[in-house]
DNA sequence: GCAATATTTAACGTGTGCGTTAACATTTCG
DNA sequence: CGAAATGTTAACGCACACGTTAAATATTGC
């Protein structure tokens, strides 16, 4: 139940377009939160508040920088991709346990739906 | 471009709880609206909300049932499923390609991905 | 033809998620 | 010290997603 309950948060998480933005960019390097910020032309409030959900779910983790310590650095967690690569792998068994039947359902439309 | 979309609608359906439970019914076997209705104590209309959401996504289909033509049977589609899956790669790689940086960071945190 | 069944669409209320501006720490450095 | 810089909360507005009830569309069977 648990662990449903994080899945469920990442997969909110990455349903926003510019988290998942964020996290295509945090792939290259780490960065800061005003860089991100004005990489997608948003406000630092309003980044700050979808870094805090990215946090939250783990899927990026802060930094301190040694020399500035305004500056926080962010950069992906891999666990909750692990997590949700886990689930897809579960569903993704439907199609090896149920081949027969997609066999069969393709058996019965074929040339049924076609041209 | 458009695989970024279908990507978006791909998450944003599944972050739905009550939609990720559908599939992880549907990955048993096909199952009727109403049927998936009385599942998640919900009214039809709601559950058909959700299914023309899981529909347009294209993670799930339709298929008719011969002896009666009111009854339609849901059934998962692997497409979308893949594409994330492929996203999920591209992120993942992440690890490989940082792999130095992410050792000298899963020390201080204890990682737990294997090879 | 007509009542019952299965599902979808329409109209509506409500909550919540995302963005903005304003105000609040905290840190750097002239 | 005090002004600038970096980042986060707080308060607000708005659009949209999700659920309900009521009505509409097919289809079955008596």
């Amino acid at each position: 139940m648990g662990a449903a309950r994080r899945l469920d948060q990442t997969l909110t998480a990455l349903a926003d377009p510019t988290r998942r933005g964020v996290i295509d960019l945090l792939r290259k390097r780490p960065r800061r939160a005003g860089e991100l910020a004005a990489a997608f032309e948003m406000t630092p409030p309003a980044m700050s508040r979808h870094l805090r959900v990215l946090r939250q779910t783990g899927l990026v983790e802060e930094e301190a920088v040694d020399d500035d310590a305004r500056v926080k650095l962010y950069r992906l967690r891999p666990e909750p991709f692990s997590e949700l690569r886990a689930w897809l792998d579960e569903v993704e068994a439907f199609w090896g346990d149920q081949l027969d039947a997609f066999k069969a359902h393709a058996e019965r439309t074929r040339g049924r739906k076609g041209p």
